[in-house]
DNA sequence: GTAGGCTATGACGTAAGGTAAGAGTCAAGG
DNA sequence: CCTTGACTCTTACCTTACGTCATAGCCTAC
């Protein structure tokens, strides 16, 4: 009868010795006998059973739950086959979401710095665009309008467009309060809705002050162009200047 | 400014403590600051970081990967993203192959004991199987013969079928040493091929002792069902025999 | 006799926490 | 003032399936 010393059955199987003697010690796969140095000898059952094991370990299966299949003979292999496939399937599925998730992220990351000035002001006549910028500029100063201009590049376009799909909802709930006080607790519980979902757009983490003074001039942003804060197709300056107010006091009494 | 102690944030996250706990102690996520008594104190900054942290994780992540993320704002987070969906691709193709290969050890399985006795000798007129029980009987005896029957039976169908593809590429080998002593080690080299292509499809490990006898039954029903050793649709009784001789030679020499 | 190769056991490390022990902290109620 | 209960701290061991030493014994060849 052939028998086999760890490195050779090692080799045979193409695992490593390592795993031969955790086997054993896990009592997976006992060798066959042992010499007087103990020094282990596999016989051609233990090969057998090793390149079982391998097989199910290929499959996946814990070791665990290869001692119980292949030592229990009346294990119900089908069944735990099935429900082994179920939890693959699930994996899959898993995997699927993420890849999803990623390209969605990707797609979002390279719209970034993709906008440019001129895309900013895509969609309104170019004069119409400027002449915006040059009233807000005299209401707000330069620099203002400036800082909230980079803001919202940075957010991106796909930032930018959600965050304009994202208004119409707010705006429903907003528009109501109109004539409330921007300070008011119920408008302030609206904002900082509106705060947590935009913050999602900008990218890794910021200080909270300059997350501050990013959301304020996001709200200054609203007041200087119109396509913010337009509701079928009508501008509304007045809810564009609640909005910035409700922002900067929301930013500077719960960001600082 | 908003503080949490480590369970608020933990709740709010949807994380363990615990978790938290790791995340300071390998610098991932350190607390705003620590009270007297060593208490951590969480802000906003953190619970933001957290949600990154989180989001990242959910794309399957590691820690480290994540921590070289947050911490580097020139990471090229893009082209982690694509090497990550690379390696999501290739998980998932690993598990379409385990998918595969487990529908046919399932389909296997299930084609065991669904051959009953009459699908053994499908293919055959019935009386023609008969007749050939009948005699084999006579010569090998009514036990050898059902001893047979029950081994190929327990082999299932798929492997029954492939046991016969697979004797049509042994058969041309072993057709040439016809006229060799089966003992010879030319022809035995061939029959272990065999032997070890064979045992493949015997489910669980059985003892060498077993297999041995099992072997060599399978030899005894070669020469008792002319079906196995049909080449190009004529039966060659001779052999079947030498197959036979050889068989049991082997299991006798090798397998005990 | 010794060098080189094989073997044994034991122990530590991995990733991302779970679980638990022992001890200190804090606010509320009696 | 004291106790109770909830919370927190640190330390440390457990998990999977091994890899990687470290130390020591064994065996064979020259």
């Amino acid at each position: 009868m052939k028998h086999y010393s760890v490195k050779q059955l090692a080799k045979l199987a193409g695992v490593s010795v390592r795993t031969l003697h955790l086997y054993d010690q896990i009592g997976l796969l006992k060798p066959a006998s042992r010499t007087e140095a103990r020094y282990r000898l596999y016989g051609e059952n233990e090969l057998l059973r090793l390149q079982q094991i391998l097989f199910y370990k290929e499959l996946d299966f814990s070791l665990q739950d290869i001692e119980e299949i292949l030592n229990d003979p009346h294990f119900d292999l089908i069944h735990a086959l099935e429900s082994h496939k179920l939890s693959l399937r699930r994996r899959q599925e898993r995997i699927n979401t993420l890849l999803a998730t990623i390209d969605k992220t990707i797609v979002h990351l390279k719209s970034h710095q993709m906008l440019s000035h001129e895309e900013l002001y895509a969609g309104l006549p170019k004069e119409t665009g400027e002449s915006y910028r040059k009233e807000a500029s005299k209401k707000y100063g330069v620099k203002t309008v400036e800082t909230a201009e980079d803001q919202l590049r940075s957010m991106g376009k796909v930032g930018f467009d959600q965050l304009k799909t994202e208004q119409k909802d707010i705006a429903a709930k907003l528009f109501a309060l109109l004539n409330e006080d921007p300070h008011s607790a119920l408008v302030q519980q609206q904002i900082a809705q509106h705060y947590h979902n935009t913050r999602m757009f900008w990218g890794t983490a910021q200080s909270l002050d300059l997350q501050a003074e990013a959301y304020a001039g996001l709200g200054d942003l609203y007041v200087s162009d119109e396509r913010f804060t337009m509701v079928d197709g009508k501008s509304h300056p007045e809810y564009a200047q609640f909005l910035q107010k409700a922002m900067r006091y929301f930013a500077e009494t719960q960001l600082k």
